[in-house]
DNA sequence: TCTTCGTGTGAGACCGTTCCCACATAACAA
DNA sequence: TTGTTATGTGGGAACGGTCTCACACGAAGA
């Protein structure tokens, strides 16, 4: 049915080469890959004749064989991996990888998109023996990972990932910053009682976004007691809406006004449990999350919420490969990105 | 930085031949070539240098220089096209996206995710060139692009797309039978006046639940009013939200006691509008909406849903797709997908 | 007239594999 | 002795491009 084979006749586009297009306008190979790059001397006619083939044809040049000669294959490696899921679909993550994908097609990159869930390395080496041209890297990845894709000489860039490493080049966002501009945020409406749900300990951007909180909290002279920050083991909806379940008494009686969770998905969690117990959200508790997935602005209430700008890590690592790949000079590493608080119904 | 470049003294893994490895081990690449593959004799001392070597060094074979004698890449193209915009990160495609990625990891393939957001052959082409062995076309796609997919003869399924095309093998759920569903399920409940706001009609599932649902219930005497179903232009979120807006007082004017939606995404917008005007949901109006997205059940109050396979949709288009490719014989088309069912709090 | 260009072309090596074929050896049957 | 077979190995073509090099030709400069 599929006429593909290894009957030699092309029956189909695919297995035309450029053997066969020269063949037919009476010219060497040589000539039509001249034609084709633009490099090199050709005449006005034989130009046109080759070209017109071309299109009548239907030729498309085998990027393996290309691959083959240039050493380039111009494909690039996505992995991604989180909590032992493949999370393409993932509502904060996924956007990361849409970034990638609108400008890896812009920089003429074909993405290879790999979510390994038993987090071994056999993803990574299929993409090396895919011989890519870069790696992206987004989320948490374990060191045994990076040292092994760097054993390999292959550029690789970070995105959001759970540390910093020596050396690696990291798109990440200004995570801090952000837990900081929470806390003046909820300290300007008047909220002194401010309960917290930390996502996990292993993840840099939620150290980060709680330790801005509380250092302008205690900047204020208003420090966040230990017992009113909840661990989160994982950075799950489910996690945060146990998590206010289990704690709910002590949550009452704390006489807390406010709830910063250092992601949507806990905040939303906690807000769906608060909701069910009937609390009126924001008059009696507001509340604030981090990251602006989609779900946030369709909750409702809409969730308050700091944005990162997860197109700008996309492009960002994207182009920075590129540069890697290209072994640019004077590479630099990139600026923080700069994330933005987004007032919503859950605090006002 | 990155010792990769043409100087063929191989820095790192990635340049290591079989030729260097048979060099080593004093055996031609011949030799070499049978111990990887496991075809042909080799004697057991030559067989163990050789793994040894290949471990030690940590070659890894060149799939790039394989696929270009076998003429099989054992890569993949996802083809995701929607309203425009790039969708990995979509509730529900990008759910199908990970099954996908999932099943693929198990049948050996890469994939390469492509999201064109013009709409162009672009990316098509694109997949041409790297000589995909199939693609999996997610979604809308034009009559035009699927004929020029086609036309170069490479094994394609569709997944859930717009409409059927004669003789294109397509995964899909059995929207009809869950338009049916939801009918049962809400007359069941006592509900006769229905308020329906129905997708895109260039949607083959739209109108497919749609259809459905009508059938059910013109069947047992109780036909939906065409005043009483609302035309969706696109099935977002914001569309849902604007829709119920607009024909607000329509709605209330009409005694509605409940809300069918032939997507979760109108029907969360809807909602979310409902309970802006501060209407109880479900005891004033019981919500029904379709698909499961992840956010179905975490908005408040939960959505009642009628769940789609989308795992099962993406193994399915995967190992259909594998067949395909492999060429194997008598090939059936896929079963339609049952949907399920699932009760949440904005019904009960 | 003889170089020296600029232009246009084709031959053939090469990229890293696979695989077919030729060949070598040892064991065993006729 | 002479096949015949099972086992083990290496040489080299092929895959479809790119790229270097050699060469041919006409025009212009010495």
């Amino acid at each position: 049915m599929w006429e593909r084979s290894h009957t030699k006749k092309w029956g189909c586009s695919m297995e035309l080469t450029i053997k066969e297009i020269a063949l037919r306008a009476g010219v060497s190979k040589s000539t039509v890959s001249r034609v084709i790059s633009g490099k090199g001397y050709t005449s006005m006619e034989v130009r046109d004749r080759v070209l017109q083939l071309i299109e009548e044809l239907q030729y498309k040049p085998n990027a393996v064989a290309r691959a083959m000669v240039s050493q380039r294959t111009h494909n690039i490696g996505v992995l991604i991996y989180r909590q032992h899921h493949p999370i393409a679909s993932h509502p904060f993550y996924g956007k990361i990888l849409d970034a990638i994908l609108m400008t890896a097609a812009s920089l003429n990159y074909s993405v290879f998109v790999t979510t390994d869930h038993d987090m071994s390395l056999r993803s990574a080496d299929f993409m090396m023996e895919k011989r890519v041209d870069g790696l992206i890297l987004i989320s948490r990845l374990q060191q045994n990972v990076i040292d092994y894709i760097a054993n390999f000489g292959v550029p690789y860039v970070m995105v959001n990932g759970s540390t910093d490493v020596d050396g690696v080049m990291h798109i990440v966002n200004q995570d801090e910053e952000g837990g900081r501009k929470v806390a003046e945020y909820l300290t300007d409406l008047g909220h002194r009682q401010i309960f917290v749900i930390a996502g996990p300990q292993t993840h840099r951007s939620h150290n980060l976004r709680l330790k801005g909180f509380k250092k302008y909290m205690a900047g204020i002279g208003v420090p966040i007691s230990a017992s009113s920050i909840l661990q989160a083991s994982t950075s799950t909806f489910g996690e945060g809406y146990e998590l206010m379940r289990s704690h709910w008494e002590q949550f009452r009686a704390g006489g807390f006004t406010s709830l910063f969770a250092t992601n949507d998905m806990i905040a939303l969690g906690a807000m769906k449990f608060m909701l069910e117990q009937s609390v009126r959200i924001p008059e009696q508790v507001a509340v604030v999350g981090f990251d602006d997935i989609d779900f946030a602005a369709m909750f409702s209430p809409s969730l308050t919420t700091v944005r990162v700008n997860t197109e700008e890590m996309g492009t960002q690592a994207l182009s920075l490969l590129d540069k890697l790949i290209r072994q640019e000079a004077n590479i630099e590493n990139p600026k923080q990105l700069v994330p933005k608080l987004i007032v919503r119904q859950s605090t006002k």
